[in-house]
DNA sequence: GCCCGGACTTCCACTGGGCGGGAGGAGCGC
DNA sequence: GCGCTCCTCCCGCCCAGTGGAAGTCCGGGC
């Protein structure tokens, strides 16, 4: 018996949300406990809760007792404006890119102080590359991200500025120097790193530009990894800004103004 | 004044997931009242439980008021098995096939009655296609469908021939010879369509398999989208079958046995 | 400018759905 | 068999959730 007594206040709804949060890359599949404990409720609440998520759809239970996402949930998340509004209208023009130059290709959003990778393409062959759609990235490390913060908020810029944290012996962490390659990016409308995320790739990258009543805004960046080695980098600018191009423009056209 | 009157033992969990079903692929971006009507949730109720969920992330709410998928359940659809185990861990195979004979390729597998499309390559230029990633379509009408209703259970098997809909004037409507069609898929291992789904388009499409204890289990269809005019089609089933191959090998290698 | 209608937001007293400790069961390793 | 962990079920208390009503905001017609 006895009423509850720990965390008052706290809403049906944000219990059940406190359970989905539980899951992340790191830990997709879940059993009862580990979710308890992850989110912070009781066992029985947790139990009850996940009763009800998944007779929904949103988990599903594995013969093993452990939980999973749902197909339900996998369906909500693809009407996410990220994916129908900017996922969708890019992908054929990533292809094209991807068949054309062969490399990764890559195409990311700011989602605060990181870059989101919306969509990436890459044959079996290629460069090895930490990114995956959904994972996010340091925007200082990256070519995407580099592109991303050069147009960002100068709230934005400043935060990264002040926790440039090292990945490899090349990564910039000098903020003047970071903040003199930011100019450079926004004057050649392209960004390049070499090893500077991982060991072995480099990448290069162009924003991807809506116009509005405002003028132009950048919306998404648009980049590839390469080997490090490959000296004709540059060449490669042209064709990339193609694509952001037709993509910028199809945006215009799809995106319900606003 | 006047407490609950309407829908008593409606949990509250249940209401709020039942906002959230209120947003579909035809229906992604509504208003406060919409979705009240939709979910049948009182105008007020709807209201509060939005909030919670616009704070939480699951839901954003766009500045012309209306609400929208948010980045947070998009990220969690990330974590679904049908995108961890299938679709990243295919996405290199379909790539390589599209490269290779460059028309629109597709990965679906059974969702209860329909073919749900997990995965769809198409370049600029191909044959109009109705599938995206996360539609579905029904079994009969489909390569890739009637792969997967080729190796379903028999009740499966049974219900949907009791409703054969004729989507265009070449869809086989007839239970009988559906059977016979569906007996061939599993003596020649792959299915073929022209213009059963669409005008103007055919299709090619192989079982996906993973070797388990009890033998080999079809998870999912590898399929290709062409034009009806293409004659020389099943000599593409052999480089279909390779992709489909590599997929299934990696599947057995990736995929938490069970 | 003024009025009207529709859509959204805030308020608040009532009450039944949610809560969670505890008991009991299932499965497993030793 | 025994102890351990993990899960499921039970049940009475009580506060979070509920939703009608009233208030506010906005845009458009006249």
């Amino acid at each position: 018996m006895a009423g509850r007594s720990s965390t008052p206040g706290r809403s049906v709804t944000s219990r059940a949300l406190a359970i989905l949060d539980a899951f992340d890359s790191s830990a997709p599949r879940l059993t009862l406990s580990e979710i308890a404990e992850r989110s912070g409720t009781p066992l029985t609440t947790a139990h009850r809760l996940l009763g009800e998520l998944a007779d929904w759809g949103a988990l599903i239970r594995r013969s093993d007792g452990r939980y999973e996402i749902g197909r339900k949930l996998w369906d909500l998340g693809l009407l996410a404006p990220v994916q129908l509004e900017l996922r969708q209208v890019a992908a054929p023009f990533l292809q094209d890119l991807h068949t054309t130059i062969r490399d990764t290709v890559h195409l990311a959003v700011r989602d605060g102080f990181s870059a989101l990778y919306v969509e990436r393409i890459s044959g079996r062959e290629s460069v090895p590359v930490v990114s995956q759609v959904g994972s996010r990235l340091p925007l200082h490390a990256t070519g995407v991200g580099k592109v991303l913060l050069a147009s960002a908020p100068l709230e934005v810029v400043e935060q990264v500025l002040r926790s440039l944290t090292r990945q490899t012996r090349h990564t910039v962490v000098d903020p003047g120097r970071m903040r003199r390659e930011l100019a450079e990016v926004r004057r050649r409308r392209y960004a390049r790193t070499s090893e500077e995320m991982s060991p072995g790739a480099a990448s290069l990258a162009v924003p991807v530009q809506v116009e509005r009543r405002s003028g132009p805004v950048v919306v998404a960046a648009l980049g590839i990894v390469v080997p490090p080695h490959r000296r004709d980098l540059p060449r490669l600018v042209p064709v990339l800004e193609v694509a952001a191009r037709g993509i910028g423009r199809e945006l215009a056209r799809t995106r319900d103004f606003r």
